[in-house]
RNA sequence: GGCGCGGUGGCGGAGUGGUUACGCAGCGGUCUGCAAAACCGCGUACGCCGGUUCAAUUCCGGCCCGUGCCUCCA
């Protein structure tokens, strides 16, 4: 029944999904490396693939979502050694915060997410096949991936070997046998982090913890698995490299990647000192504006922040919101709009989405009999679930969350319907404009003064 | 150098071989004491040059511009 659409990087072509388990759809995203709060390029990936496992949800009895925490790795070991804290306090600590950032932009938490400290064995386990397979070798303490094993290596990037090595920016370590060969193991030394292993103590490689922790809660194979764009080489490719020599299966079925995202036209970077963390924005505007902005481009697609994008995103919510305010009895529809579904359907293009999301607002605003509004209220309640959006009390977010000052605004607006009734217009505009100027709109409509805030 | 992505009206941003995207901003109108909101109407955009075609923003080729990745960055 599904028609599900997806854009597959192996293929570079949109195909129809067909899930290999239909009773029981997996999929695996990269999820962050804790060492630092989330900035807003580490938000897209997961609101893009919050709204993907909600669609599949729909379409589908049985949904397990992995989403991994990476908390062994050099950039955590320089953190600590820069800070002086402890790693497990860091990575304990970054790990909250980012749950705490990511529901406040309404993404559903995942079924599982394993850390890769606590997947050790497994990963061991999985370097050691590989090794008695001929895949890999060790080399003054490392083990390496030996890439020239592999036939079809670089089927994800596009990339021959010999191209990755003529266009390779990096130093050859000696220890290597070939330039592309890549570290499953490295030693670590007394300060770093480091597990016993038959290679001497040490930590493993970046890649090696997502084969194993995806086969360990999702099998060999697998239906989709999803990160951010740069992750494509040389991350998901050698994660293939190593679970299918390891396997001898296929590893996931569909691969999605999420574009890019800048700031002011430029690429985010520490250099540049443009990094906005998701903490940062939510203090500039609700977390589900943020959400919106992020869902206003299609998810291959860059998407250049800009604080304009962000208030147009909140302007946006802000109407249709007010659209279900005037039917505040309505509930979720049981279906979702065939065009907001078709939108998402055609490789989650939640911008067309978005679009339709405001023509059900627009048939709204124009029904005039209140069934047929609580109706398409329906519908775009249930439709926003399906985005996470809209599932916001309408009048506390266009009140604001805080109810401070309510009971003085209330008491003024009962002086300026009085100043009406007397026909001192004057007093009564100048209420208004004192309310407008803290920040508060005055609208008077048929069933009375309503208020928001600007 | 290699591989890839993008250039749409004032802005954001979909999409299509020939017919309205959508939202914001703007203009005119309805409503209103006046506003706001809502509703109605308006503005005729697809980087440049060729080619294919009855017809191209949409397909093909070239060019220009921007941008991403090329061993640990979502």
């Amino acid at each position: 029944m599904s028609d599900l659409k997806l854009h597959n990087t192996l293929s570079k072509s949109k195909e129809g999904f067909v899930a290999l388990d239909p009773a029981h759809v997996r999929i695996y995203v990269c999820g962050p490396t804790v060492y630092d709060r989330a900035h807003i390029g580490n938000a897209r990936p997961v609101i893009v693939f919050d709204v993907l496992v909600r669609l599949l949800r729909r379409l589908y009895p049985r949904v397990t979502y992995v989403r991994n925490i990476t908390d062994v790795d050099d950039k955590i070991n320089a953190k600590a050694k820069a800070s002086g804290r402890p790693i497990a306090e860091i990575t304990a600590e970054t790990t909250k915060l980012f749950h705490e950032d990511m529901a406040l932009l309404g993404a559903l938490p995942p079924d599982i997410e394993p850390r890769a400290t606590a997947h050790i064995a497994q990963m061991i386990a999985m370097i050691q096949s590989l090794i008695e397979q001929g895949h890999a070798y060790e080399a003054e303490g490392h083990v390496l991936f030996h890439v020239a094993s592999m036939a079809d290596y670089g089927k994800l990037s596009g990339r021959s070997r010999d191209e990755m090595i003529a266009g390779a920016r990096v130093e050859v370590a000696p220890y290597k046998k070939d330039a592309a060969d890549f570290v499953l193991w490295k030693p670590s030394t007394d300060d770093l982090p480091g597990w016993d292993s038959p290679w001497g103590r040490g930590r493993p490689g970046w890649h090696i913890e997502c084969s194993a922790m995806s086969r360990e809660y999702l099998g060999e194979s697998f239906d989709i698995h999803g990160g951010g764009q740069d992750l494509i080489f040389p991350h998901h490719e050698n994660e293939i490299a190593q679970s299918e020599c390891c396997n001898h299966a296929p590893f996931a079925r569909f691969w999605l990647h999420n574009g890019f995202l800048k700031v002011g036209g430029e690429k985010m970077s520490k250099s540049i000192g443009n990094i906005l963390s998701v903490h940062q924005l939510l203090g500039e505007a609700p977390g589900e504006a943020i959400r919106f902005a992020v869902l206003s481009a299609h998810y291959r697609q860059p998407l250049d922040w800009t604080d304009e994008g962000l208030k147009a995103a909140k302007s946006a919510l802000d109407r249709l919101y007010r659209a279900l305010e005037t039917a505040p009895k309505a509930r979720a529809a049981a279906n979702v709009p065939e065009t907001v579904l078709a939108a998402l359907m055609d490789d989650l293009n939640t911008p067309l989405a978005i679009s339709h999301l405001h023509e059900v607002a627009s048939a709204l605003n124009k029904a005039s009999d209140q069934s047929e509004k609580d109706r398409l209220a329906g519908e775009l309640l249930a439709a926003g679930a399906l985005m996470g959006l809209l599932q916001n009390d309408p009048k506390g977010w266009l009140q604001g969350a805080g109810n401070e000052g309510v009971s003085e605004i209330e008491a003024l607006i009962e002086q300026r319907i009085a100043a009406k009734k007397a026909k001192d217009f004057a007093l009564a505009d100048r209420i208004r404009d004192d309310l407008k100027a803290k920040g508060i709109l005055l609208e008077d409509g048929p069933g009375g003064t309503s208020w928001r805030k600007l």
